[in-house]
DNA sequence: TGTACATCAGTGAACGCGCGTTCACTGATGTAC
DNA sequence: TGTACATCAGTGAACGCGCGTTCACTGATGTAC
């Protein structure tokens, strides 16, 4: 597909522009109060073309999440490699949350999505992955559920820090230093 | 208050049974679907009602988040007299959030609140404080900002347990016995 | 190189709906006398 | 005990708005000949 210059009947990459739309988006009014009608409006386009393009909105919604676990993915990777501690994927967790709230705050809600849809699918599945590296292997337990007991545990705690700190729950000083506080917390809990 | 034998003009405690229809309906729709026009119906008031009683939508999920948090402190505080295991009251703060589900929807959504709300100041504190008994004293270090770094451990494990295993990220399996999962995840992390 | 045509991405007007909020009102209540 | 009155909780009709979805359409594109 090729990209036009702009001013043309058929937008190029209509698709980028509305997921990037959406993002910009959820950043500003959060997903609760996302519009396909806003959306639209931010990509330049007729309010008409977000449904045609993703049918629905939760089609939108599932596209952004999609994108979102690739990314998500990568950051997780990308530490993995980069350390070699599992701290510190647990420390990019929370900093991705930070810093690409918008997909963070779709990405594991399901009921916001087509759960079925196979992009949605398969990037899902490779950002979960990431969260058992390290994890498998040394971990005592199997919670007989096909997560062991230390992905769970590593999971819960770094959701959880993102989470509360996200939605404002914890102290505004916080803010000054999410990731120091988070090692502090992971030391704490002696993984 | 004197409580009415209904098919009163006046009502006697609406604003008893305006909270119950709230919890009532965030527990079918979910609080992003929250009307409070199906509140009043729900009630048998109507729909002008909830806005007389409360002011507006933030103040009516003000109230329900309040009750939602004194009847999750008193909870916590149970489970701390019963055991006097920390431990147990992080299950109770997991137990709380699956069988009050819409309480616990709604309680740590700050922006959906008034948070200058008395009410819902002094019953948040309440609960919070809860989240310090076991943690306090004995935990290493303070996080500079009022939370000792234990407490937000713990409250962070749980927390994110709760939220991950309420929105359907995790194998179902875990349904069956979330409780024994979480003593499991807790026990891996040697709090 | 030029013409005809099929495709289909995106349009824009129209739809019906449910929403929160407003406001003049009604009527039950409890108190003052 | 009875009457007048102030209070104010709850009503119901009306408001304007933004929403997702629909659908007949338009026009840019690329291909066949």
């Amino acid at each position: 597909m090729v990209h036009c210059v702009n001013a043309s009947y058929h937008h190029g990459d209509l698709r980028r522009a509305l997921i990037e739309a959406a993002v910009a988006a959820v950043g500003e009014v959060g997903v609760g109060s996302l519009s396909l009608r806003a959306v639209a409006k931010r990509a330049g386009v007729s309010h008409a073309a977000p449904a045609h393009h993703f049918g629905d909105k939760a089609g939108l919604l599932t596209a952004v999440a999609a994108e979102g676990h690739d990314r998500f993915a990568d950051a997780l990777e990308r530490a993995w490699q980069t350390t070699g501690d599992f701290v510190e994927v647990g420390v990019a967790y929370v900093r991705f949350a930070i810093d690409h709230r918008p997909y963070f705050e779709i990405m594991f809600r399901p009921e916001l999505l087509h759960t079925d849809d196979p992009e949605l699918d398969r990037a899902s599945r490779r950002s979960r992955e990431m969260l058992h590296r390290g994890t498998d292997g040394p971990g005592p337990g199997e919670a007989a559920n096909g997560y062991s007991t230390a992905a769970l545990a590593a999971w819960s705690v770094v959701h959880g820090f993102a989470e509360l700190l996200l939605a404002g729950n914890f102290d505004p000083a916080i803010d000054d230093d999410p990731e120091g506080v988070l090692r502090e917390v992971v030391r704490q809990l002696r993984f």
